[in-house]
DNA sequence: TTGACTAGTTCCAAAATGGAACCTACTCTG
DNA sequence: CAGAGTAGGTTCCATTTTGGAACTAGTCAA
């Protein structure tokens, strides 16, 4: 399978995976969460090479994760901010390093923390149930067919019949 | 900067994507999570190169995010299983899953939903603060200096210090 | 002894990536 | 006004990674 294929299949990871699964999305990602917006800034932060940062931003633009704003004319520059969509990729930006945290930290510990403004503690992100509040694992947690899914595809994978 | 240098950041999301950010290594896990142990499974669900699949499962073995169980000698076969630093991918898992649902469902609802078996509800996963269990966003969590982090790296990035 | 099954490996072409140089449209400084 | 600087790209080319198909190895079963 190629990677153009990948998006078309019925799987929330997979379309996923489509749009920030390649070496460096995330990581331009990580840069917008920290408040990056402008081209060279990225490219300071990031150390990639200028064309492949050129060709993601307009990816994620094109797929509606980012958005070009202007910032001024003459000449016209434009800034890359996070839309909703984009946004909404916070808690796999937190899972990651989460699971980075715990299991790359060299013994060194995390390299950042994270202070969680409300109530004023640091924080360790924790993956919940939205209904019952208790943490979720693998275990505890039942995969469905769902409505997105077309009929013939249910054999491919070993979903449980809702 | 290659792709063999990035696991040297000092950033957990950068040393997350190290061992998971490839075209498929996370497709691999989903499998796993699935409760696919054996070489053809994956190789059959997944439609990738048999090299390529060979490549993935021997790194993430390597990384200690899956283990090799023999399940028979003559000829000796392996089957391989999810370690607890494997196990523990989970939230990254959800975390796709979720915004795939949210975002990439092409307006057909999720192609998969998932029974909290505890609690017996359809669960939407989220990602809460560990110390108040309210929903994480972005521009309520400040990213700050942790004891992981070299004295020089710090002006890298825009972290307050503690 | 032929075929099937499982889990690979090898070879080669195609695609993605990295690095450096170049380009464009300005502005600023002397 | 010439020359340097800045921001955001694009082009060219070598290297790396991937994808596809064919081949191998060990064993069983007919």
């Amino acid at each position: 399978m190629r990677w153009d294929e990948i998006e078309n299949q019925p799987c929330s990871i997979a379309r996923s995976l489509s749009v920030v699964g390649d070496r460096w999305t995330l990581l331009v990602l990580r840069e917008c969460f920290l408040g990056v917006r402008r081209f060279e800034e990225f490219r300071e932060h990031l150390g990639m090479a200028r064309h492949r940062l050129s060709d993601r931003l307009g990816r994620l633009v094109e797929e509606g994760v980012l958005r070009k704003e202007p910032y001024q004319d003459k000449p016209l520059r434009h800034e890359y901010r996070l839309t909703d969509k984009g946004k909404d990729l916070y808690p796999v930006m937190l899972s990651l390093v989460r699971w980075g945290d715990h299991w790359m930290d060299r013994g060194k510990g995390p390299p950042v923390v994270y202070r969680h403004n409300p109530c004023g503690h640091m924080t360790t992100p924790v993956m919940v149930c939205s209904e019952c509040g208790e943490a979720l694992t693998a275990r505890d947690v039942t995969p469905m067919a769902g409505p997105g899914l077309r009929r013939g595809d249910k054999r491919l994978h070993r979903y449980n019949t809702a």
